[in-house]
RNA sequence: GCGGAUGUGGUGAAAUUGGUAGACACGCUAGACUUAGGAUCUAGUGCCGAGAGGUGUGCGGGUUCGAGUCCCUCCAUCCGCACCA
């Protein structure tokens, strides 16, 4: 039998699809073992080689798991709500479902040729109704429950309003920035609506006003990390402020839960500091500085009422509230129209519109530029009773903390810089520290200048600071966190529509028998006349189900339906729960992740965020969806580019005047653009028309000639060499007329780089063509073979060659022209160690995720075997087993048809056990250094102690040699390993 | 600026606890074989050197009998965050 890779692989694939090789079993004896991917987006471009990386760990890792005797859950399902299908839906008119079931198919497609263990009963779609009718319901439980802070955890609203109808909301330890107080008599006279709208500020998923990043050209909204740089991480739009009512979930609820659940997670420190940077905690206190009401005069305030208006800071730094020299408001705080002096309306005018104008862009830009204005108001130091200048400045945030912020020059950087561009007096309250230089913001230190505090460590004033700010009702200690509540609606089709419905205004509920909420048709999917969604768009009857006075026309993010889906891989055909307890119990945690890093703030979070809410109502046993993650890197294409003369300006020699068209292109051999001289273009020019002459710009040096790189499809690439006969037939020139000036050797090189795999780079490498060409456990395997897992890598194919032929090597191992060479006889000694040695290896690597390396102790092993001309079914048997979650097509084949097992038992077979007692050998080999350097080998007894090791290795002439006659100042023997002079 | 990761031949890389640096593979050189196959086999291949030998894991220092590995300083590249109070 040859190495028939084509034919070898469509047959068990199609044997492991009818046998339902790896459908997991629910009710299994065996221990559960979870492995799960990041599921894809069905884009249009279909797979690149980048894509099946990570697939093809955990497939390996899988395939292992099983072999060790797990009941395996690998599940694959799609995330196919998105933008890209709703765009081309835009422009196409054709309804995203059709595009996005086209999709899946070439995806399905592509992945079915890689040989993947996946249990595709399970598949889910986050698109299908009977998938985004559970994401319906969570959003419905979410809505349902607050965030109660003194259990810490989310509970029923039910619970909330039970409190609110005995005795109001005073005692009522919630998540929620209500602050205004009712009774429980009120409670029960407050309107059907009034009720709504006070619920909705405790509900774990509520509407609000709130700033969003509206995307005009997507006619969206947007989270904040689908914003980079202003502009839309889809599309690349810009992307402005504007208050708009939204749905919104409570995530803040759980910052501290889903900073403390990091530490029980496998995951790299790289992410989890993401995550960790993302929630931004920060602790201090929050302090109010009551306003000078003499300067200005402020009183009285809107309404007549006196009032005493004061500005609330936040601080991480209480210890240093004596150094606060002046205060900072941001421009869009709201105090600053009522505090600024008539002297300075006009100043402070000026600034907040030059503020408004500078996107968040310019102003990460401008960080030297130091501006601010004063506002003519003075605070009062809730200590001193000094007077304190209030200035606004860009550089403090409207959105973190309250919006102001207490300066401190002496103890920081950026206030320091402050005060001294403005001339503002810098108090130092620290001793024996100098800060003519700069701000002193180390924590270490002594306090002085600062009444109460002074003399106290900087660590111990903070918690004396806070005491007495708490005690005097000054403020409060209090932890703030830079992460945001979730915006939880897009103003899109492509989405789960929203199991809610309003009546006068209020949003209600619909009830859990009519979901799901299935997506209504509509003629267009772009916004209306008047800027609603486009669900908008819909008549009442398109809806399958209506309720109300209107549906909600909102649809969910794109994390709605990736949060909760490795749940559903455990029940997905449940039509009655999202998952069973049983279910869910047993299949707990996913155990493997495999996934890129690049869903570190955003699906990774809300995950976690989801997990934890369905934990606290009970649905689920765990807080924490992924144990342990590992994050493939990407694969980079390489690019080719030819490149073109970059002509000087065109010229008719009989005419003189400029030629607009007819510019023939000019494509240079690589090895030759250092020595094509501008006679060589003139000529060349005229060559092709002896009216053409070039004229170089005056920008040019002399003589210069310029080249202009452009990407050419690197299926027309080999080597960097271009295959111009295929490339000229195959690829439009359209009327560039092109002409080649080759090297000696008649060939046109290209250069080279490394960059992202995309389409416009044409260097997008697919893994069907290379299936076709060298089968799919060659693909597997070299894919692994790259390098580490976790590391970006280029992708080049130059090394596929290798791994192929150790395919072809094995194969020799069991057949020779045709006929399977497999014996019963007892293998030798020598081969028992290589099958040992490796078994322990392979193990080994895979225990800790080093896939490349174990793809080299496999060919070892075979070279080994064919050296020692191994052809026996007992070290055979056992090879194919180790080499079966990498090559599953070939293991299959080779344990069936030459060593005649039962077909498809490989992939339950029992994984070998390493023998210890096959290494041990009579003589160890010592390498013997000399002051650190290896300088020769010597076989000596395993059992020789390192006094004979040692005497042994003086009695060498060689080992006289190097000690030159002398005796050695010491020596060291490591027993096993190695010996060591000392000269 | 802060945080994380990575720097080893012509190339992808290996070296798991400090113990023979460069396994394995590509490429390259020379040869063999041949039913010419993206075959197979043999030998070689870090750098300098004819050789003995010297030298070598981004730079510089340190600890150690011994450092790619541990410690300190610096440099480069990539990723994330960033006037965060």
């Amino acid at each position: 039998m040859e190495y028939n890779f084509n034919e070898i692989e469509r047959k068990w694939r199609k044997y492991w699809a009818d046998h339902k090789t790896f459908a997991a079993e629910d009710n299994s004896a065996k221990p559960k073992y979870y492995v799960l991917d990041m599921f894809p987006y069905p884009s249009g471009a279909g797979l690149h080689v980048g894509h099946p990386l990570g697939y093809i760990a955990s497939d390996i890792y899988a395939r292992y798991k099983r072999l060790r005797g797990y009941n395996v859950l690998h599940p694959m399902g799609y995330d196919s709500f998105g933008l890209p299908a709703e765009q081309y839906a835009i422009q196409t008119g054709q309804h995203p479902a059709i595009t996005t079931e086209q999709n899946i198919a070439r995806y399905r497609d592509q992945l079915d040729k890689i040989g993947f263990s996946f249990d595709w009963d399970r598949e889910v779609r986050t698109s299908s109704p009977e998938y985004y009718k559970w994401t319906q319901w969570i959003f419905k439980q979410i809505f349902n429950s607050w965030y109660n802070t003194q259990t810490d955890q989310a509970e029923p609203i039910d619970s909330l309003i039970a409190l609110f109808e005995q005795e109001g909301n005073a005692n009522v330890q919630a998540v929620s920035e209500f602050t205004n107080l009712f009774t429980a008599n009120d409670w029960k006279n407050y309107s059907e609506k009034e009720q709504s709208d006070i619920l909705m500020e405790y509900r774990l998923a509520y509407l609000a006003d709130s700033w969003v990043n509206w995307c005009p050209a997507l006619g969206t909204v947007l989270a904040n990390d689908e914003v980079i740089n202003g502009l839309s991480e889809r599309g690349g739009h810009p992307v402005e402020q504007k208050l708009m009512r939204q749905w919104s979930m409570r995530i803040k609820a759980y910052a501290e839960r889903l900073l403390t659940g990091l530490e029980t997670v496998d995951w790299t420190d790289a992410i989890k500091d993401m995550q960790r940077n993302w929630i931004g905690k920060s602790v201090g206190a929050s302090v109010k500085f009551k306003l000078d009401k003499n300067h200005p005069p402020l009183s009285p305030f809107k309404g007549g009422e006196e009032l005493d208006p004061s500005i609330e800071v936040f601080t991480t730094r209480p210890d240093t509230i004596f150094g606060v020299s002046f205060m900072v408001l941001a421009p869009e705080h709201p105090l600053v129209d009522e505090i600024t002096t008539a002297e300075y309306k006009d100043a402070i005018e000026a600034y907040k519109t030059a503020a408004s104008l500078k996107s968040e862009r310019d102003r990460q830009a401008d960080v030297k530029n130091i501006t601010g204005q004063f506002t003519g108001a003075y605070a009062i130091h809730p200590f001193s009773g000094e007077k304190i200048p209030v200035w606004i400045g860009d550089y403090v945030l409207a959105s973190y903390g309250t919006g102001a912020v207490m300066a401190v020059p002496c103890g920081d950087q950026r206030d320091w810089d402050f005060a001294k561009h403005f001339d503002i007096p810098i108090k130092n309250i620290f001793e024996n520290v100098d800060i003519s230089q700069g701000a002193y913001s180390e924590k270490e230190g002594t306090i002085a200048n600062s009444d109460f505090l002074s003399g106290l460590p900087i660590k111990k004033a903070m918690a004396v600071a806070i005491a007495k700010i708490e005690e005097l009702g000054l403020g409060l200690g209090k932890t703030n966190y830079r992460l945001r509540d979730a915006i939880f609606s897009r103003q899109r089709y492509w989405g789960e529509p929203f199991p809610v419905y309003y009546k006068n205004d209020i949003p209600y509920l619909v009830d859990d028998a009519h979901l799901p909420i299935e997506l209504p048709e509509v003629d267009k999917y772009l916004p209306t006349e008047d800027g609603e969604p486009p669900l908008a768009r819909a008549e009442k009857s398109a809806w399958k189900y209506s309720e109300g006075d209107r549906m909600e026309y909102n649809t969910m993010p794109g994390w709605a339906g990736s949060s909760f889906y490795f749940l559903r891989y455990m029940d997905p055909h449940n039509e009655n729960q999202i998952v069973s307890k049983e279910k869910a119990d047993y299949w707990n945690q996913v155990d493997l992740y495999i996934g890129g890093s690049e869903h570190a703030t955003g699906h990774l979070l809300y995950s976690r965020f989801w997990c934890k809410f369905l934990y606290d109502r009970g649905y689920i046993s765990f807080d924490e969806p992924f144990k342990k993650m590992i994050n493939q890197g990407m694969i980079l294409g390489r690019s080719s580019f030819e490149h073109r003369v970059h002509h000087g300006i065109l010229t008719s020699i009989k005419t003189g005047e400029q030629l607009k068209n007819n510019a023939p292109s000019i494509y240079v051999s690589y090895d030759l653009i250092e020595k094509f001289t501008e006679k060589d273009y003139l000529e060349l020019l005229s060559n092709i028309n002896p009216d053409f002459t070039s004229i170089p710009f005056p920008t040019f040096k002399k003589g210069e000639i310029k080249f202009v790189p452009h990407h050419v499809d690197i299926r027309f690439v080999d080597n960097d060499f271009l295959d111009l006969e295929t490339f000229q037939k195959e690829w439009n020139f359209g009327n560039t007329n092109p002409h080649w000036v080759k090297n000696s050797e008649n060939k046109f090189l290209c250069s080279s780089e490394i960059e992202k795999m995309s389409k416009s780079k044409f260097n997008v490498q697919t893994p069907d063509e290379l299936v076709e060409k060298f089968g799919a456990d060659t693909l597997r395997m070299y894919e692994m073979f790259l390098g580490p897992l976790e590391q970006t890598k280029p992708w080049d194919t130059k090394g596929i060659s290798g791994v192929h032929n150790f395919l072809r090597k094995l194969w020799r191992l069991f057949y020779e022209n045709g006929n399977v060479i497999v014996t019963n006889e007892p293998a030798s000694k020598e081969s028992l160690k290589t099958l040992h040695k490796t078994i322990k290896k392979v193990e080994d690597d895979l225990e800790r995720f080093s896939f490349n390396t174990n793809v080299s102790n496999l060919m070892i092993c075979v070279n080994e075997l064919t050296d020692q001309k191994c052809h026996s079914k007992e070290v055979l048997e056992q090879l194919v087993i180790l080499l079966a979650p990498y090559a599953p097509h070939a293991a299959e084949e080779l344990w069936s048809e030459a060593l005649g097992n039962p077909a498809g038992t490989i992939s339950t077979a029992a994984f070998p056990k390493f023998d210890p007692e096959m290494l041990v050998e009579a003589n160890v080999s010592y390498p013997v250094s000399f002051n650190g350097k290896m300088r020769m080998k010597v076989d000596l007894p395993t059992a020789f102690s390192a006094k004979e090791v040692e005497e042994a290795v003086l009695a060498m002439p060689e080992a006289q040699k190097w000690l030159e006659g002398k005796a050695p100042k010491k020596v060291i023997v490591v027993p096993g390993k190695i010996v060591n002079m000392v000269v």
